[in-house]
DNA sequence: GGGTGTTACTAACCCAGATCAGCTCCCGTT
DNA sequence: AACGGGAGCTGATCTGGGTTAGTAACACCC
């Protein structure tokens, strides 16, 4: 199979086959380059701000600050996510945007990915679904940071973050690189660093995951999908219905719409 | 002021301003009423389902069941909200939905909702504002979860609650009706019923809110919103941008290129 | 080569909130 | 009138995870 030339490619070619024309379309959005280093904040909360990213490279995190001074990781960006959607939709954001590692990004401009889904739509499609695909992940977060307990909360998240990994072709079965301190798992998780450390040192103990030196590491898979009431299909059954398939993508039925009009 | 025919096209007006034409083109889509009893599930966590839903009356709420029997409320849906988007979209959802009170909902058909953005586009930009929206308070939700003790999630909660009822005029500045019981509250905001009760005695004693009988009502609503570290802008932040609304709609730059092509 | 910052890691103690085990009140059934 | 079930409410006890207060290892920089 080709190497595709991108993350974002990559991800929205699993579950919706790309033609060659449509990954030409896609890859001439990343035109325009964008280098952040690590630690300068890409989008500031509050702030008005007006430009969306693909991550082509890197990892960043988008969080809230609370007025007592914590904060809470709603998501870690990895390559293929897109990054500031909802910055560009409204006034002010309610969330901030870091870089984690050095971040090389593309920037998006509105009309440049609209005049894209005109000449194929069904991007249109997959971008859509890659958007719902990020939400329902997001209440999938928030389930874990309401009911399940610390060291469970651990292991799925590890799971999880290795799964979108693997989308992209950064992750196999044996773990993935981790550029994250235990202060981002922390904020992530809602606990404290000092409590990341005694999970982490559980689970590396009874022999189920290993964090260490910037590398997760599966050392009993079974196990620990186990431990964590992981679902095994957890990307695989957020795949776009059928019926969005079947009829070539739900923008085409837009497009049918417009012309008749 | 002209009252408007439906919760929806009242939320989407507060900050898109619709036209007549606009109106009768969303009162229209709310043909297909259906009625579900308190109680029975909308939509089961891992079924294909395949419609959504505009809610007109009543209150439910979507949730995740975690393998250990706990479940975990991810948001209510209120008059004018969305339901079972996702569920469209993908070929499971992993959310459930359950009506909380007698629920009057809209059924949505796909191609009537394309057809409807067609003929006033203006609605997409406002519907895509309201979804971005819906996504922006999840993450809220999710820092409440793992950052804010008890009483003050509590007592945020109960204000971002008021302020979206507020939207469709089912709040006021003394409070609101609200049909929750204290074990909704629990899976919500991931506490235990036991803890709930206390938590919202508190909230009474201290005199900033008593929630009792199915109403909630401010006993301070500035000592509340100090208390919760509340963002009195709250729902006004997530005005769409400005740009946006000169340019009338997304939509149109959509369009525009759509007939260029 | 010493100074300063960041990350990892540990032990001791404490408290917010869970759990358990009850209670009452209300409302709808038979 | 008796029954049952759901919701609200409360006290006693326990515990998961927070807090505080450190040490150690390794950067990077002047």
């Amino acid at each position: 199979m080709e190497v595709l030339d991108s993350p974002f490619a990559r991800k929205l070619n699993t579950y919706l086959a790309l033609s060659a024309g449509e990954r030409k379309v896609l890859s001439e959005l990343h035109r325009r380059r964008r280098r952040f280093p690590a630690g300068d904040g890409m989008v500031r909360q509050g702030y008005p701000n007006r430009t969306a990213y693909v991550l082509a490279e890197g990892w960043a995190c988008s969080y809230i600050l609370l007025p007592d001074g914590g904060r809470q990781i709603v998501d870690f960006q990895i390559p293929g996510d897109f990054l500031g959607l909802r910055s560009v939709l409204f006034a002010k954001s309610n969330q901030a945007v870091e870089p984690i590692t050095v971040v090389q990004a593309s920037e998006i401009i509105a009309s440049d990915l609209m005049a894209a889904f005109v000449e194929t739509p069904r991007l249109f499609t997959a971008v859509m679904w890659a958007a719902a695909c990020d939400e329902s992940m997001l209440a999938d977060h928030l389930a874990g940071l309401g009911r399940r307990h610390s060291s469970v909360r651990m292991a799925h998240f590890l799971l999880v973050l290795g799964a979108r990994l693997h989308l992209v072709g950064l992750a196999d079965k044996a773990g993935y690189a981790c550029p994250l301190t235990q202060y981002h798992l922390a904020d992530a998780l809602g606990l404290s660093a000092v409590h990341v450390n005694r999970v982490l040192r559980e689970l590396r103990e009874t022999g189920l995951v290993t964090f260490q030196n910037g590398r997760v590491t599966y050392d009993d898979l079974d196990e620990l999908v186990a431990f964590a009431g992981f679902d095994r299909d957890y990307l695989d059954d957020r795949a776009p219905h059928p019926r969005l398939i079947a009829s070539s993508g739900a923008a085409n039925v837009w497009l049918r719409h417009l012309r008749e009009a």
